[in-house]
DNA sequence: CCCCAGGCCGCGC
DNA sequence: GCGCGGCATGGG
């Protein structure tokens, strides 16, 4: 398949160009500096409550939980379930997800034991696949772990014509990206920055950063 | 009314 | 290994 290489990096090129650094995860530093709590924690809990489920209804059940002081490890293994349901419950799937909160967090222990943590390990947790295992990787463990997620394969098969396996794509990102932490994480926080202004269901193609090398503009 | 959102699990095949 | 239904709220 042609030059994958320079084709992803032009590709990370004009994303870059045309939105800017994201800064992901986006993470309330302030909040966990005055709480003494660690901001990585709520880059887990984040990752857990927003599969499937769009961020804006995420951010009211992290509300929720900051003005309980609950944002935390601690804290969400130290609420009654019932209560950490309703609580979430903005950010759908409530049920599962309580359950699940208390689950990854009770087995991965703390942040720090991300760093040792195996990919394999993280994926035989219930609640957490191969999406959530890489995010915890890269935005919360600092570990070079490329994430894939459905606006990245949309845009791959689009752009590129390229189509894949979660597996198959993740390693045609790593095998051709620098081994470069921040960019792994800029470029993942600017696919979806991408495909939620132009590359959509219905893509808008006028006015599209990727035109000039994409395979399907309209 | 419809469709979608920063997935994952359990099942059948 | 792949496809499917279920899970649930809030916004467009």
């Amino acid at each position: 398949m042609r030059s994958s290489r320079s084709e992803l990096l032009r590709i990370y090129d004009l994303l870059l160009n045309a939105y800017g650094k994201q800064n992901w995860w986006p993470v309330d530093k302030e909040y966990h500096k005055s709480q003494g709590t660690d901001p990585r924690e709520e880059v887990v809990i984040g990752a857990i409550l927003t599969q499937n489920t769009s961020w804006r209804n995420v951010e009211k059940a992290i509300s929720n939980l900051k003005e309980n002081k609950l944002l935390s490890f601690k804290g969400i293994l130290s609420v009654e379930l019932e209560e950490l349901k309703a609580l979430i419950k903005p950010a759908g799937y409530y049920n599962q997800k309580a359950k699940r909160l208390k689950e990854v967090i009770g087995r991965t222990g703390s942040v720090d034991g991300l760093k040792s943590a195996s990919r394999k390990e993280l994926l035989s947790i219930k609640g957490i696949g191969d999406e959530t295992a890489d995010v915890l990787l890269l935005y919360a463990a600092d570990r070079l772990s490329f994430v894939i997620d459905t606006y990245t394969k949309r845009i791959v098969k689009r752009v590129l014509g390229i189509s894949g396996s979660y597996d198959e794509l993740k390693t045609l990102f790593e095998a051709n990206l620098p081994k470069d932490l921040e960019m792994y994480k800029e470029f993942h926080a600017l696919m979806d920055e991408h495909a939620k202004r132009f590359c959509r269901k219905n893509p808008v193609c006028g006015g599209c950063p990727l035109r000039s090398l994409c395979l399907s503009v309209k």
